[in-house]
DNA sequence: CTTACCCGGGACATTTTACGTCCAACATAA
DNA sequence: TTATGTTGGACGTAAAATGTCCCGGGTAAG
C-alpha cells in the first residue's frame, strides 16, 4: 500500500501533504468532538480561510456534519480515518519509532499516537481510547484483569466501550493493589469498576489503604474477604497500569520526607503498581499494601503498561527496563523522550 | 488497492482527477512516442497553456523527456505508467468492464484498453502492444501458436518484442488456415513469421489461397507437403485471432453476390479464423480451406481473441457466445458495445 | 540549397482562484 | 442578560492559472 502512495507521489508531488493536512484535520475534529472552525484553525495552526476550505470539502464528502453549534465526525469520517491509521502512522513516521521501541526492550507490541497527552486533553482522551482499545483487543471472555489508578487509566476506563461482539459475561475486573490514598476518580477500585460496567463485565474491590502500618497489614492479610479477592486478583491474566514519576507520586501519596529521601538516594526514577523503579529498572522500593506482587506481575500473560507525555520519558524506560512488560502504549512526546533514552545506552 | 482508492477518492477528489489529467497526459505521450506541445494538446482537447504546465511538471519529475523535436516518455515514465496501470483501470473504470465481460461469457481473463483503436491509430498500436504481451504471458518453450490475418494481428507482430527471458527456442508460428486472398500485409503467412522472427522462434507457412474449389481443395488435400504442415496447425496449444464483420470480410474475400446473400440471409454477423458466426454464437457458414477446423479449436487450450472499435461490438459478441474462447483483448469502445450486448440479453 | 513546418520556451494581459480578515445572525451556557 | 463561540457571507488583495501570441531553432521534404 506504501508502494502504490510512493508512485502515485511522482505524479502528484504534494499529495503526501494533502493527505496528511486533511487527515490531520479530520482526526482533530474526531478529538475535539464538535469544534468551530477558528477554535480548530487556532490549534492546527491554520488560517481560518484555508481551514475552511477543507471542512468545505470534508463536508461535501459527508466525512462531518457541520452543524450551527460546530463541525462534528460522521460515521463514514471515523470510519475513514480508522482505515487510514496504519497509513498515516508510516507517513507519520510512527511506526518506525514503535518498531524500534518495541524491539530495543523486547516487547510484544508498542503503539504511539500522534502528540502529547501533558500538552493537550484530546491527545490524553486518545491515548485513553487507543489504551482502551489494546486492552480489549487481548481481553477473552472469562478473564480476570487487573488495573492500576491514575489519570490516564481514569481516562482509558472512560473510553472503554463495549466490544461488537457484545458484552464480556464472565470477566472480571479488579485492582492491581490497594490504594485509597488518591482521590477516588483516579482510584483502581473506581476505574475497575467503571471499566467492568462499560463492558459488560463483572468487578471486585479491594478496600484498603496504600499506606499500611505493619499492625494494618497483618490484621488486614488474615480477614477472610481480603484474602478472598487478593487470590483474584493474583490470578490475573492481563495487568493493564499507568506509569508515574516517583518523586510526584510519592509525594501525591504523602509520603514522609524521610522516606522521600530514602527514595532519592536510592536513585527511584518510577513508580508502577506500587512499585518504583530506578533507572535501570531495578525495584528500590514497595509499598506495603494488598495486591499483585512482584512474582505475580512477573508471571502475568499479559502485562500493558500505558503513559503518555514528554516528561513521562524516563519513567517509562525505566519501568520497560525492568523486563516485564508486553505492551507499551505512549503517545509521540513520551516515545521520543524514550527513543533518548535508548540511543545514550 | 480497491480500499486505498476509495479513501483517496474520499479525501482527495480533487488529486485524483488531476491524477487521472496526467496519466493520461504521460499514456498519451508513450503512445505518440515523440509529440510536440500542441499536437497533444489538440489530440487530448486541452488548451497549449494548461498541457505545458503539467508536461513541466512531468519533466521535473524526470518522467518524460523533452528535446528541440518534442516530448518523449522516459524509462521512469514508462515504469511509472506500468506500475500504476492497474490502478487507473480501476479508477477509469475499466476493471470493471473486464470483469463483467469476462463473467458474462465465462472468460478466463479479459484486458480492456482505454479508447477506441478505430478512431486513433495510437490506441490500434496500444492493443497491439497489449495483445502481444498478452498472448506472450502464456506462451511456453516449445508451444505451437497459430495466428490469423487482419489488421489488428498484424500490428500485434508488430508490437511484439523478445521476452527478458531471451529467445523463444523451439515454438512455433503457423497460420491457422490459408488465406493468400488478401492483402500479404495482413496474411497469417506474414503475420506468423514476423512473430517469430520477433521473439526469435520458428516459424512454417501454409502457401494455400482462402477460397478453394473443391477440385482444388482435394488435390491439396493429398499433398505431402501440406498434409504435413496442417498436422502441425492442429496440434496448436494457443490459437490467437482477429475478429471481424462477417459482411466486411466476406466482401474483403470478394465472395460473389450469392454467398454473401446467403450469409446475410443466415444472420452472419462475425467472422473468425474463416467461419462465420450468428449472433446467438452458431456457425453459419465456413470457408472451404486447409488448416484449423472447428473441432480442433474447440479444444485448444488457449484461445485469444483480439479486436477493438466501436464497430466491432456484435461481431465480438457473436464470437464470444459460440463459447471456446478463453482470453479477450479489446478496447473501451468495443467494451462498451459489448456490454450493450450483455445487458439486452 | 530553400522552404514550410513543428518544436520548446519566453512573454504578457487577463481571468480565476486562494487567502486573510472582518462582520452579522444565531445558538448556547453561565 | 451577557459572554462566548459558531456558521456563512462578504470583500479587497495577492497569487496562481490560463489563453494567446511570438521568436529562434531544428527537421524534413522539396
Amino acid at each position: 500500500m506504501r508502494d502504490l502512495l510512493e508512485i502515485q507521489e511522482q505524479l502528484l508531488p504534494d499529495l503526501m501533504d494533502t493527505l496528511k493536512r486533511r487527515y490531520t484535520i479530520l482526526h482533530q475534529i474526531r478529538l475535539s468532538g464538535v469544534v468551530g472552525r477558528r477554535t480548530l484553525a487556532g490549534s492546527l495552526e491554520m488560517t481560518e480561510r484555508v481551514l475552511r476550505a477543507e471542512t468545505d470539502l470534508l463536508k461535501a464528502q459527508g466525512l462531518i456534519e457541520i452543524e450551527t453549534v460546530g463541525m462534528r465526525i460522521s460515521d463514514a469520517g471515523i470510519c475513514l480515518l480508522e482505515q487510514l491509521e496504519p497509513m498515516m502512522k508510516e507517513l507519520f513516521g510512527l511506526a518506525r519509532l514503535e518498531e524500534k521501541i518495541r524491539k530495543a526492550y523486547g516487547l510484544r507490541k508498542v503503539v504511539v499516537i500522534p502528540g502529547d497527552s501533558e500538552s493537550s486533553p484530546d491527545v490524553k482522551r486518545e491515548l485513553g481510547r487507543v489504551g482502551a482499545r489494546t486492552l480489549l483487543s487481548y481481553v477473552h471472555s472469562g478473564d480476570t484483569i487487573a488495573v492500576t489508578g491514575g489519570s490516564t487509566l481514569a481516562e482509558v476506563a472512560e473510553q472503554m466501550t463495549a466490544l461488537a461482539g457484545g458484552p464480556l459475561k464472565g470477566s472480571w475486573f479488579v485492582p492491581a493493589r490497594g490504594g485509597l490514598g488518591e482521590s477516588v476518580e483516579i482510584q483502581a477500585n473506581t476505574i475497575a469498576s467503571k471499566m467492568a460496567k462499560r463492558v459488560g463485565a463483572e468487578y471486585r474491590l479491594l478496600h484498603v489503604p496504600d499506606l499500611l502500618g505493619e499492625d494494618a497489614y497483618q490484621s488486614l492479610v488474615h480477614d477472610q474477604h481480603i484474602q478472598e479477592i487478593v487470590h483474584v486478583i493474583r490470578q490475573s491474566r492481563i495487568i493493564i497500569h499507568g506509569i508515574g514519576d516517583a518523586m510526584e507520586m510519592a509525594r501525591r501519596r504523602k509520603l514522609d520526607d524521610g522516606s522521600i529521601d530514602s527514595l532519592q538516594k536510592d536513585g527511584a526514577i518510577a513508580e508502577s503498581f506500587g512499585y518504583y523503579f530506578s533507572e535501570s529498572g531495578e525495584v528500590v522500593h514497595k509499598m506495603l499494601t494488598l495486591g499483585l506482587r512482584l512474582e505475580d506481575i512477573m508471571r502475568t500473560e499479559i502485562v500493558i503498561g500505558i503513559a503518555g507525555g514528554r516528561s513521562k520519558g524516563k519513567a517509562i524506560h525505566a519501568v520497560l527496563k525492568f523486563g516485564h512488560e508486553d505492551i507499551l502504549v505512549t503517545d509521540e512526546a513520551a516515545a521520543l523522550e524514550v527513543m533518548k533514552e535508548i540511543e545514550t545506552l
